[in-house]
DNA sequence: ACCTAGAGTTTGAGTCGTCAAACTCATGCG
DNA sequence: CGCATGAGTTTGACGACTCAAACTCTAGGT
């Protein structure tokens, strides 16, 4: 129940590498290295999680996290969600710096304060970065999209999601005109140096690099070329 | 520079408290006991404080915090009124119940937030309860006004802060009509069972211990009996 | 001048979260 | 197979914060 903010980050961070991987465990090294913490650090508190029935584990296997772990961790990716949703919508913060942000409000915000900011913010699904925000009840509806990397030369699509949350990403995205809701075009494709070329509408042509392309996440549009 | 949660904590206690105590020292007894620790923690806490050059103090004195302890505590003071007015006027929730939220929150606000949020909001002189927001720069203004207990019977006043940051107390208050910026009149003053009835402006009389008003700050308005 | 009640301090111990370094396991390569 | 490699675990230690209980000082009466 009364999960400190230690906790609250493991199991958060446990959610989100568990949803990566492909055996729906979490690796414990990766959940370490999300973190920023040492392996035996991640261990032992692993260990607690597992005290305390959020997750399961055995030795030298993945993490997975329990209904109940899994339960708590949507709560605190909805108030991290949410909180990124009010700094841009309400205060005016750009989408680069709101991660580091609600990283440490998400463990301040209680059920009350919580509500209302969903309220105030009109009830939002999804956050600046095109991320579902989970809904009190624990449901979340991930939305259809495929990595932008998979769109062939000429292909028209919207931007739908931004996996990537660094800074830095986020801020050549913004600049070249890359938001969520923007329409684009491939305008080209080079394999060879793992580049491609995209006009966002109304911008002008930016390159990048295939990986780069496969954390943005696109619809495809009916192409009118 | 870099405070942790609880040496905020403690810094604004001892601000808070010192700000009551007629030496303008700290008890370490009242500190811990705003703090809800016992004396012995609070000592060793102080000796850290002490150490970081943030308060003085010697043994069985009181605490005083140095320049850089106020600033400091100003700074926190300033984070802790900015999110209670932001969670009144931009939220809607109660007066009565922003204090402890905003003991949490006012640790994870960053100053990049923090300016954002006083843009947000207008750059608020006074919080929810009258109580003055610090400015950036570490000025505040506390505003001239009386306790209410010291008003005789038939004076006018306005209500302009409430010392006392108790739920009830405070839900009792809004009960009553008597928010800051209202205006009322003492009806009757009975001092032999130490109460006062007061007419808040377009509302009916409330009967008030004298302690308890003397917690609700006013400013005598001229007359019109 | 005492002496004691109350305020403050010290001590010893515990919890939480962390690290470095030694250790153990699972596996896939030779 | 056999074993090296890398992932994961254990161990021992530490810093931050806290408490209970023993101890010490100060100040006010008498
Ligand atoms: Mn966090
Ligand atoms: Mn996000
Ligand atoms: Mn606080
Ligand atoms: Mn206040």
């Amino acid at each position: 129940m009364l999960a400190s903010e230690t906790v609250e980050n493991y199991l958060k961070a446990i959610y989100l590498v568990q949803r990566e991987a492909a055996a729906g465990e979490a690796p414990v090294g990766k959940v370490a290295a999300a973190l920023g913490v040492t392996a035996g650090t991640a261990t032992s508190m692993v260990k607690k999680l597992v005290a305390a029935k959020l997750a399961r584990h055995e030795r030298f296997g993945g993490v997975r996290l329990t209904p109940k772990g899994t339960r708590a961790a949507l709560d605190i990716l909805r108030r991290h969600r949410l909180v990124e949703t009010f700094l841009v919508d309400t205060l005016g913060l750009d989408w680069s710096v709101v991660h580091d942000e609600a990283e440490r409000l998400e463990h301040a915000i209680s059920p009350m304060v919580l509500d209302a900011l969903d309220r105030h913010l009109g009830r939002p699904a999804f956050d600046p970065h095109g991320d579902p925000i989970p809904r009190a009840d624990g449901a979340v509806q991930e939305s259809e999209a495929m990595p932008m990397s998979e769109l062939g030369a000429g292909d028209g699509a919207r931007l739908v999601r931004v996996l990537d949350q660094r800074g830095d990403s986020l801020r050549f995205l913004r600049a070249s005109g890359l938001k969520v809701g923007a329409t684009l075009r491939v305008v080209a494709i080079e394999p060879g140096a793992g580049v491609m070329r995209i006009r966002p509408d109304g911008g002008t042509v930016v390159s990048m690099s295939t990986t780069a392309a496969s954390r943005v996440l696109v619809r495809p549009v009916r192409g009118r070329d």
